[in-house]
DNA sequence: GATGGCGTGAGTAACGTTTTCCAAAATGTT
DNA sequence: AACATTTTGGAAAACGTTACTCACGCCATC
């Protein structure tokens, strides 16, 4: 049919308005349910509205304010763990008519910008921040612009909301794993943060200082033992080469992230180590292959499904009353004892 | 300073030409290095744009036609081979000023409809389709309302182009390489299809179409052995399952992606058999965690990095002429060997 | 039977940008 | 010096939608 044509006209408010007879003011309304339009008028237009098959152009009704859109940047779209947040947003975003939309590609402070002023500049109606790198100062300045939710940082603002996970409790969850099984050497892979901001904020600082914490508060301070990389697959090999280096190597590895957990597995491997017997690695998100049995690591589940949720229903609300005060969500992470970690080697 | 107003307005064309002290259009000329701006307008304008940190409205830009906007449709974000394509995809766009932005969540044909026609919706100036499950028509439809280049499909448009790998030729090296340690019993675990056009054109489904002929090839026609479940880790986990639980059980198994071949491992690693020495098992794809050293695992490298540089070309293309001939890229995959392949057990 | 209120629908302006004109100025040609 | 041509910059319209304002007709009330 005109399926063959070169290029179809959309279909317009306008379009349907003639179609029904009415004026495309009324069909504007009846579309959101405003004041004002008779049950008649309703039948009528809607009737039009399917005929002609109509879809309301979101790239328009952004210069009235509104797109129906929702802008998620994550810092790294290989990391699974991000994966599970976002089934819990759509799932809580549900039927709501706002569609997710993701800009990736984030790496570096640089990138990070472009994507979320690309958002802004877009219409898009809200933004969720996954683990942004971003100066606060910037944080503050992208809420004035549109309403955000921050997630995973452990900071406090008037203007945005934050969902984040304990990430103090989660290394103490670690810690006091393996200092129970009898490890005494237990050793940290973190990613380094140069920003004094940033080092009081980022999750990943937060899990090393949580780190401190527990070890002092199980009598290993004189073991505390920490090597600088980056949250990588590649900083997790590099890292674990250095602790395995050693005069007096750790008889246990926490790493900061299960993909850097990997990384440490094979650098283990690769000394011709075995997990657990030589050494235990315990890693932190519960990403999907942390349970892959092949594998099966001792991690810290984040309920990345749950920090989905809540973020999404923060964001509705803040995106409903931009003044609302602003809410810090804490969750509490869980343990998650599988096959990398055992008592160390006597 | 105006950052802790409650809203700030935003810079708009107007502002930076009442500054610059020139009419709105010589703004836009300017930006769009159109005819007619004489240098010192030009230094005037880019002046004040710079001094008032003016950037484009996209919205409003979207009523003219253009967003600078490109959306890709991600069937499951979780598939690490897809951001391989990305990366590339990325990298071929480098400064040509366009923002990816991605759609996933698209578990079914609605859901993946209800994205691309959002995409549609705001305005987006290309769409770049990953896999995508929808009929050809729908695909021939959208493409008339937007340019559209489809990846990983088998099939012909002169409406759209296609990016895609030779899934036959990528299936005769697995087979090829199996045959050769000296297997026969060869099994495959495919994505199930019910869909007659589907069946020819998704690259799951000629995945195992290949299996099929290079076994003939190979003078093991009677060995053919395919389950059909899903490619999830889920789908990988429980075809093993119905493999091991043969009378006579394969000697290997040749997995549709390696996520699947991640799932067999598991069954496999549950039934107390080890890899490779009682069994075999390649993947396809070439993902990051095939690499993984504690998994080793053969399989198919598709160049994802490559497939999304042509893609980002073929799009730009089609953007700029979009009655342009279409055109069919098809590339050819390469063989990974690891360490889960080896000759049968005798 | 005039007045007031309310429910219903339409007209109009506005959002920020680009494009299509057209006028004026500058330059080149006889 | 008069005219033709090119260059330069601006005014106005358009894109699709929604919010604001207002007019009309209907009913209830006094």
């Amino acid at each position: 049919m005109d399926k063959s044509q070169a290029r179809r006209r959309r279909v317009t408010i306008i379009d349907v308005a003639r179609h029904a007879n009415v004026s495309p003011t009324a069909v504007s309304k009846v579309m959101n349910n405003a004041y004002g339009t008779s049950p008649s008028m309703q039948a009528k237009v809607r009737k039009a509205m399917t005929e002609l098959g109509y879809r309301p152009y979101a790239a328009a009704r952004a210069m009235r304010g509104k797109t129906y859109t929702i802008g998620v940047m994550l810092p790294d779209i290989r990391n699974p763990f991000f994966a599970d947040i976002l089934d819990g947003l759509e799932e809580a975003l549900g039927d709501t008519g706002y569609q997710v939309l993701l800009g990736s590609s984030c790496n570096g402070e640089a990138a990070e910008a472009r994507v979320t002023e690309a958002m802004i500049d877009r219409g898009m109606d809200g933004i969720i921040l996954i683990a942004p790198i971003s100066s606060s100062a910037h944080l503050e300045y992208l809420a004035h612009s549109v309403p955000v939710v921050v997630v995973g940082r452990h900071s406090r603002s008037v203007a945005f909301d934050t969902v984040s996970d304990d990430d103090v409790a989660g290394a103490a969850l670690i810690v006091g794993h393996l200092a129970g099984l009898g490890h005494r050497r237990i050793a940290h892979i973190e990613h380094r943060e140069d920003d004094p901001v940033r080092i009081r904020e980022m999750p990943n600082t937060i899990r090393a200082d949580g780190y401190r914490q527990a070890m002092h508060a199980h009598g290993l301070a004189n073991d505390i033992d920490i090597v600088s990389t980056t949250y990588t697959q590649d900083g997790g090999y590099l890292g674990a080469k250095q602790l395995l280096a050693r005069p007096n190597r750790p008889t246990a590895i926490f790493a900061g992230a299960d993909i850097v957990a990997m990384g440490a597995l094979e650098a283990i491997a690769e000394a011709g180590l075995s997990v657990p017997a030589d050494i235990s690695v315990a890693g932190y998100d519960n990403t999907s292959f942390a349970a892959f049995r092949p594998i099966s690591l001792t991690t810290v589940d984040q309920a990345g499904h749950q920090i989905g949720g809540f973020t999404a229903q923060l964001l509705l609300e803040r995106i409903a009353n931009r003044a609302k005060p602003s809410v810090q969500i804490k969750l509490s992470p869980s343990l998650v004892v599988r096959n990398t970690t055992a008592p160390p080697a006597s």
